[in-house]
RNA sequence: GCUGGUGUGGCGGAACUGGCAGACGCCCGGGACUUAAAAUCCCGUUCUGGCAACAGAGUACCGGUUCGAUUCCGGUCACCAGCACCA
């Protein structure tokens, strides 16, 4: 038999699936029906590394199990192609960004196209091809329309020195990353989507999905769902002051307020505030600082007393001061709180420093060394009619004390905000939206959708902060849809998270104008039975997608209110010094030349090989070898056949443990064991020196969601008939999947003292029996009484004496 | 800091639901083949001691539960991911 010449065979095969479609999704809505999905690509210009193709090989591997198995498998994919890196490059080295995209998807395709994947390419979309966009601006105006879009006061990231709107990424330690400028938080106008008005719900529906727990844990922390109270403070200028706390019960306790250095009382106090310049100068540092920063537990707590100005405590009418203090955030709760030092971390570090008064209102700790923070223990003290209750009650009890007086009332609270969805860019989704003077902000006409981005030369930030398409006069002016008088559109772009928001919906139906997709394509598709993404994920574009999806379910769109059943994530490919792979590490390893060594079925199994797909795996030049030895093994296995196809009982058990094995490893994505499987396979068969023909074709049945170039060809070469992609996945037979005899390890108090050999089906007594004939275990037990006797069947005995 | 996760030989990793730690592969050492090298094949390969039989230790660290713990519980340390305008 001829060499395995994988470059010619890989072609041989890639060219083939092209010409027949064969992994094109069928139109057959009667088939059964699997949706198998990866995060699609960012065509960014360097190209794939070997990381890519893990998730994308791993669920291969599973659509091309599934299509053997009978499903009518969709595995599609496309290009999430807009967004800041494409624009920085284009403005770097005068490249438009449609020129750049173009360029780097043509090399991903090229790249993704050699590792053999079943993608129905028929299907490929593109977020920036103005086809797909239009049903992303359709999506934003269905949100408009709803309320659930809306214009807001946001601070951004301003360069001062490139004056233009830095992306958090691009600010580096408070500087710019570009030029290492001053970076200050800037307030703007800003288009929000209200997610939080679905934040309930996105908690509640993650019940009913196969997420794993780590991505549902962090969802639901991320959310932050909290119940507590609304408490109404009253100023000494009659402002209310309403606060949101966890913790209502230590009311009694609150010896000041903090309102976050934004707050709009303090401008509204300008002339009150007795020391406004030392106000004014805070506001500006705190301006400097990230959210991050500000709220760093360990950093050394700043603020300003607001001299003049006093808070009434709404349960005792005590007058107590006000602070601002960069550790209230404006985007949380009401952006003020109450201080309770005995009680809260920051609170106690906050009043340490400024020499307030901390009050025990909980008994239990020692509120001049810590704050004392635990609700389970603990009875109230120094609170009035508090006193004795427990927390839980107290909470309770202060609760309804403030609501029957309207000074406060219960609120569950969440962590989660709103959707910034306003990006000062060029290259994104227009806004479809108009600014009339006479009727405000109105939304385009669908039936002038899409509103195509401007082709234009110059796509560089303004110097005023405004995207760079309000530079374009011309497109800039146009009429009201709804009065006629001349009208602005909208300048801002959307984020890059719009068009990954719905994509797996366009690919039940890519090219359809009429609607994003068709319902009965819907219908049929759609959920996603299995989406596998980074980790990176769980709670940015995977809540934003979700809540997307909801709304589209409100609105009759989708009919499932989820679109993902089934969520996993894969770990990192590290490079070969265990760090993160980037070009500025110099660690990155490129699949082509991978591929060029040792053919894209080694590197598939290599890619699988490498570890468990939940975490993070260093890359191995050497280890690929092991794979590459394996498939030149497999490719023997020809001569084998052709030698010998003696029977063996032992051989077929063997292969019924493999079918059983990689069968539910491939779905549970343990591939790694699945492969190691049958490479203890391939070697009792070069052991045994023969195999007969049905336990070749079931190896290479198996192998072939894996390595699909080769096993099509020994299959061809062996004229086993139809393609693999034509046969049936094979079952196993469960008493097939036992060996006659095991071997048992018998211990004295823990100890393993000996191995014995007895039948399968031996029964416990017996299997005891014979432990104790063996020399050394009747030894150990000579002479001493035995207490208890333990067997685990087909695994052990333990003897315990004494 | 907050939230989530991880830690097993020289390396990647395996181990059902608490039951033989180290499957499978890489590296490495020895041997065969070869003028030689590569490739291939055979043997060995957790550590310590021993020619060996064997003995002892061992799953980040400290402690607990149990006949029995990589697995469960409490604490400590280290590392990784995310932190809302990167995707």
């Amino acid at each position: 038999m001829s060499g395995y010449d994988f470059k010619k065979i890989e072609k041989k095969w890639q060219d083939k699936w092209e010409q027949t479609g064969v992994f094109h999704a069928k139109q057959d809505f009667s088939l059964p029906k699997f949706y198998s999905l990866i995060e699609f690509p960012y065509p960014s210009g360097q190209g794939l590394h070997v990381g890519h193709p893990r998730p994308y090989t791993a669920i291969d591997i599973v659509a091309r199990k599934k299509r053997l198995q009978g499903y009518n498998v969709l595995y599609p994919i496309g290009w999430d192609a807009f967004g800041l890196p494409t624009e920085n490059y284009a403005i770097k080295n005068h490249i438009h960004p449609e020129i750049v995209t173009r360029d780097n998807i043509a090399t991903f395709k090229k790249q993704i196209k050699s590792l053999g994947f079943s993608f129905d390419w028929s299907r490929e979309i593109n977020t920036t091809d103005p086809q797909y966009y239009k049903w992303t601006q359709w999506i934003f105006l269905k949100l408009f329309e709803k309320g659930l879009a809306y214009k807001k006061e946001m601070a951004v990231n301003w360069c001062t020195s490139c004056k233009c709107v830095l992306a958090n990424e691009e600010v580096v330690n408070g500087v710019c990353e570009r030029c290492a400028s001053d970076v200050v938080r800037k307030v703007k106008s800003q288009w929000m989507l209200k997610i939080t008005e679905y934040a309930q719900r996105l908690i509640d529906d993650l019940d009913g999905l196969n997420y794993i727990d780590r991505v549902k844990l962090q969802q639901k922390n991320w959310i932050g769902r909290s119940t507590g109270a609304e408490v109404d403070f009253t100023a000494t200028t009659g402002d209310k002051i309403t606060v949101y706390t966890t913790r209502p019960d230590t009311l009694f306790g609150a010896t000041y307020m903090v309102i976050s250095p934004e707050h709009s009382l303090v401008d509204k106090w300008k002339g009150i505030i007795k020391n406004m310049e030392e106000v004014k100068r805070y506001r500006e540092e705190s301006a400097r600082k990230s959210d991050f920063e500000r709220t760093e537990l360990n950093k050394d707590k700043t603020g300003v007393m607001l001299e003049g100005i006093k808070a009434v405590n709404p349960v005792n009418d005590e007058e107590i001061p006000i602070f601002i203090s960069d550790y209230v955030l404006i985007s949380y709760g009401t952006g003020s709180i109450m201080a309770v030092p005995g009680h809260d971390e920051r609170d106690w570090e906050f009043a340490s420093k400024f020499d307030l008064p901390i009050i025990e209102v909980v008994k239990g700790g020692d509120v001049t060394k810590e704050a004392y923070t635990d609700c389970d223990t603990g009875t109230m003290v120094n609170s009035g009619f508090l006193n004795g209750l427990s927390v839980e009650q107290a909470k309770i009890k202060i609760t309804e004390f403030l609501d029957e007086r309207g000074k406060g009332r219960q609120k569950v609270n969440y962590k989660l905000r709103d959707w910034v969805f306003s990006r000062q860019r060029y290259w994104g989704e227009p806004i479809p939206i108009i600014n009339c003077e006479r009727c405000g902000y109105v939304a385009l006409k669908p039936s002038d959708l899409p509103l195509v981005l401007p082709k234009v030369d110059n796509y560089e930030p303004t110097d005023t902060g405004e995207s760079p398409l309000a530079k374009i006069t011309q497109w800039v002016n146009t009429t009201c849809p709804k009065c006629g008088d001349p009208a602005k559109r909208e300048t801002d772009t959307m984020p890059q998270w719009a068009g990954s928001s719905w994509y797996f919906l366009r690919y039940c139906d890519p090219f359809n104008d009429e609607a994003l997709a068709s319902e009965q394509a819907l219908d049929y598709w759609m959920p996603v039975d299995w989406y596998n993404g980074g980790m990176e994920h769980t709670t940015l574009h995977l809540l934003y997608s979700r809540f997307w999806h909801k709304f589209l379910y409100d609105e009759g769109v989708v009919t499932t209110a989820e679109p993902y059943m089934k969520r996993t994530s894969q770990g990192m490919i590290l490079g070969e010094n265990g760090e993160k792979m980037s070009k500025s590490r110099g660690n990155v390893v490129n699949p082509d030349e991978i591929i060029d060594e040792f053919g894209a079925d080694t590197m598939r199994l290599y890619e699988v090989f490498i570890g468990d797909f939940e975490k993070a795996a260093p890359w191995n030049s050497s280890s690929i070898k092991g794979c590459k030895r394996f498939l030149e093994k497999v490719w023997g296995l020809m001569d084998i056949a052709e030698k010998s196809s003696e029977y063996s009982k032992e051989l077929e058990s063997l292969v019924h443990m493999t079918i059983k094995k990689t069968t539910h490893d491939i779905d549970s994505l343990k591939g790694n064991t699945a492969i190691s499987a049958m490479m203890t396979l391939v070697n009792k068969i070069y052991e045994m020196g023969a195999v007969n023909t049905q336990e070749l074709k079931t190896l290479l049945i198996l192998l072939n969601p894996f390595a699909p170039h080769i096993t099509e060809e020994i299959w061809e070469k062996m004229s086993f008939g139809k393609a693999v992609t034509d046969q049936k996945w094979p079952s196993y037979i469960e008493e097939l999947c036992v060996s006659d005899s095991v071997e048992i390890a018998v211990q004295v108090n823990g100890k393993i003292k000996a191995r014995i050999v007895v039948p399968s089906d031996v029964g416990g007594d017996e299997a005891i029996a014979a432990a104790k004939q063996d020399e050394k275990v009747s030894t150990e037990i000579a002479g001493k009484n035995i207490i208890k006797e333990f067997y685990v069947k087909g695994r052990l005995i333990n003897i315990v004496v004494k």
